[in-house]
DNA sequence: TATTGTTATACTCTATAACTATA
DNA sequence: TATAGTTATAGAGTATAACAATA
């Protein structure tokens, strides 16, 4: 018994980082959808169809979100010269400061939700969180891939 | 090292949580937010008031969703005779049923997420997430409470 | 013909402000 | 006056279907 508790526990961890990470983001004006689409962009512009599979996204929803964000100046498309259908996207300066300081902000803080836990728990906590993005095969702005402990 | 992707991790913890349980909801024609709102209304009945503060909604917001849930006829407003600008929501006979089996579900299927792990680590890190989930004051269906363990 | 992206449409979710009814 | 809810309005997010341009 807990097994039982598992599953709404899990759900539950889930709303607690959300609400959590939705208030950063709304510090730095941002939606957590524009803050995804901001972190993917962080270290390399991407292009739409990449975007769409990271966001888990669908084209036309993608095409809306990337319209609000350039709107805000925050993201720009380019065309590649070898695809002229394509849609290269990266950030605008602003795009970068911003996203620069909300995941600066997200690192330092998101974890508090944690602060109850002894040091060991946490440690293994945040250790067996960055193996589950990892596994799940999430980008590195989520956790995954890990670089530093692969 | 390691401090650095923590908050990333949990970012990306809670998107694959949700990725999950909103397909898990689909599954039985629920939005997670209405999902969210049988949930609470699993065990007993409530007052609007308090689903609001358990969902974290503003009342519009709330009204709006009791009124998409209650056109489905998953639940039902009731006026307490006490207090007649109270309204209390509980689930319908169809509301309960649905209920039910999502959360058995989400019970069975969610914790798919943590498989890979070892059979030690997983219950540490259900364990971990439900000690999170009940210091956050969440209700039993998200993890809180946590009746047996408590 | 298959692929990339956009437009059209519709619905859900959520917020703020203004309103109604009751306490 | 304060509280419980609703209505009005607006914008964000997302899905499906139909379309345009390019490969």
């Amino acid at each position: 018994m807990q097994e039982q508790g598992a599953g709404a526990a899990l759900v539950g961890l889930a709303v607690l980082i959300q609400r959590r990470y939705a208030e950063i983001c709304a510090e730095h004006d941002l939606t957590p959808a524009q803050a995804h689409l901001l972190c993917m962009l962080m270290d390399q512009p991407r292009g739409l169809t990449e975007l769409s599979r990271l966001l888990g996204l669908a084209r036309p929803g993608l095409s809306g979100l990337v319209d609000r964000t350039e709107r805000r100046g925050l993201v720009r498309r380019d065309n590649p010269a070898h695809d002229r259908r394509a849609v290269t996207l990266s950030t605008t300066p602003q795009g970068k400061k911003t996203v620069d300081a909300l995941y600066a902000d997200v690192s330092t803080r998101l974890p508090d939700l944690l602060d109850h836990l002894s040091p060991a728990e946490r440690r293994n906590f945040e250790t067996i969180a960055a193996d589950i993005a990892a596994a799940a095969g999430l980008p590195e702005a989520f956790g995954g891939s890990c670089p530093r402990r692969c």
